[in-house]
RNA sequence: GGGCAAGUAGCCAAGUGGCCAACGGCAACAGACUGUAAAUCUGUCCUCUUCGGAGUUCGGUGGUUCGAAUCCAUCCUUGCCCA
């Protein structure tokens, strides 16, 4: 199956420039995508063009990661309703730094092969345009009225915020990059998402025009929920791929609680399952979707992807112990059940404190569960507190070392899924 | 430089002298129901709180007034039109 099959059923194209398909079956081909460095860490969101990526090498062609060290410097307009605000350099050499040891991770750089990834930054070949050359070399190939019709610039334009010059310039920056590595790398295809379409088709033209070649593009479409609400958030953020930022188990957890239409989706999407065992899965799913099966095989393989093996196996190991026996009192948690709880925050405390036997609301708080003692007991009257898997009833509950299990812990639940082991000293 | 319009909580958006911590919607969080799902219903949703309240908000600053998100002045930002 080729590259452009591959993704099609998966349903991971959306606009595709003609002869795309073709150019692939012709020859090994160098092909890129870019990561803006707005953060330290990748996200979930990015794992698409990522996935990308490791399809295209997979199916032999060569990839190229670029880190957007310059375009980061200015900001992408595409698909923000604002002007951005620009980040200082100093940030933005850590999150060029972050962002380029992730996708180090994800694909083959091993110079041996034919079809090694590589990995770029813009900045280095922006940090020696002038101003002036710019204009004259790249500027003059393209048309303001060509770039005016852009749709994320006809946005702004015809919105109320504007778009500031710099904002408007990216997409010539973007296209130089395509320019810049169709001629020294020999990279004739720019992957991205559907917002980047754009951005991309300036770098074809770009391509066409100053050098007289031929590029070309396919995007993929943007991930969306069944619910309309945006993809890759939850109640502490982002979901990051950093196993600092959004634990193992965290990012799991992220995946499994995936709505059936949207796991429907995502699984085709997010893992490298065959075609039969997708529909082996979709069709088991629909006979009992009470046993998430689709769910669960998805935040398996994605975690897997992300994190490896073993951070995998904990994973799901205190997934198990949290969740398979959800009634079982938590006095029946041996020691190493929840010392081995990995992915669980742990909260330290101080035994004397715990003698006093504090009010509920305000152990809430000192441990930092909470952020506010008004926090805390606003949850505990809704009833989303459990301490040890039993619900507080009222808010002049207090919390002693009787409630310690193993002489130690103190398992408290915010809600049904937020666990914190508070750890008495 | 001139004219016009706008700036309200995470976002959208009402409010045009006291009844305003500010209608409504979205997002978010919690509860019920369930399958750690969706949909639905309920509660919370500026901050702190001994739950009685207290404090700080409506682009910034200054003013008028017993009292201002609402009126005036000025500045900043944005959009549109003119030069």
């Amino acid at each position: 199956m080729n590259l452009i099959e591959e993704l099609r059923w998966r349903g991971m194209i959306q606009d595709m420039m003609p002869g795309t398909e073709e150019q692939l079956k012709k020859e090994m081909t160098t092909a890129y995508i870019g990561f803006d460095p707005t953060a330290e860490s990748l996200h979930i969101g990015s794992l698409v063009p990522i996935l990308l990526l490791v399809h295209l090498q997979r199916a032999g062609h060569k990839p190229i990661a670029l880190v957007g060290g310059a375009t980061g410097m200015v900001g992408d307009p595409s698909g923000k309703s604002q002007e951005r605000n620009l980040l200082d350099e100093a940030t933005l050499n850590r999150n060029v730094a972050g962002v380029k040891a992730q996708l180090e991770r994800y694909l083959d750089f091993d110079p041996a092969k034919p079809n090694a990834a590589e990995m770029a930054n813009n900045y280095d070949w922006f940090k020696t345009i002038s101003f002036i050359d710019f204009l004259r070399d790249t500027g003059k190939h393209i048309t303001i009225n060509y770039m005016m019709a852009k749709d994320s610039v006809k946005k702004r334009i015809e919105g109320e915020v504007g778009l500031s010059y710099t904002e408007f310039a990216y997409q010539l920056m973007q296209g130089y990059d395509f320019w810049w590595l169709y001629t020294h790398k020999n990279c004739k295809l720019q992957m991205g998402g559907s917002d980047q379409w754009g951005n991309i088709t300036t770098g074809t033209e770009l391509v066409r025009r100053k050098a007289g070649g031929e590029a070309f593009a396919f995007t993929c479409p943007l991930i969306t929920k069944a619910d309309g609400t945006k993809f890759g958030k939850t109640e502490q953020g982002n979901v990051w791929l950093d196993p600092e930022k959004t634990s193992a188990y965290d990012f799991y957890q992220f995946w499994i609680r995936a709505s059936d239409a949207d796991a429907e989706k995502w699984i085709k999407i997010f893992t490298f399952l065959d075609k039969p065992t997708v529909d082996e899965l979709l069709a088991a799913h629909q006979q009992d979707p009470g046993k998430q099966t689709l769910q669960k095989r998805l935040a398996e393989e994605v975690t897997r992807f992300v994190h490896g093996e073993a951070e995998l196996a904990k994973a799901l190991e205190t997934t198990q112990k949290i969740f398979a026996n959800q009634s079982a009192p938590a006095e029946s948690m041996s020691i190493e059940d929840l010392e081995s709880l990995s992915g669980i925050v742990k909260i330290p405390y101080t035994a004397a404190r715990l003698a006093e036997s504090p009010d509920v609301v305000s152990f809430l708080a000192e441990t930092g569960i909470f952020p506010s003692k008004g926090e805390a007991r606003k949850t505990v009257q809704g009833g989303g507190v459990s301490i040890n898997r039993h619900k507080i009833e009222a808010v002049q509950e207090i919390v002693s070392a009787q409630q310690l299990l193993h002489d130690k812990y103190i398992l408290v639940q915010k809600g049904r899924r937020n666990y914190y082991l508070v750890e008495v000293q």
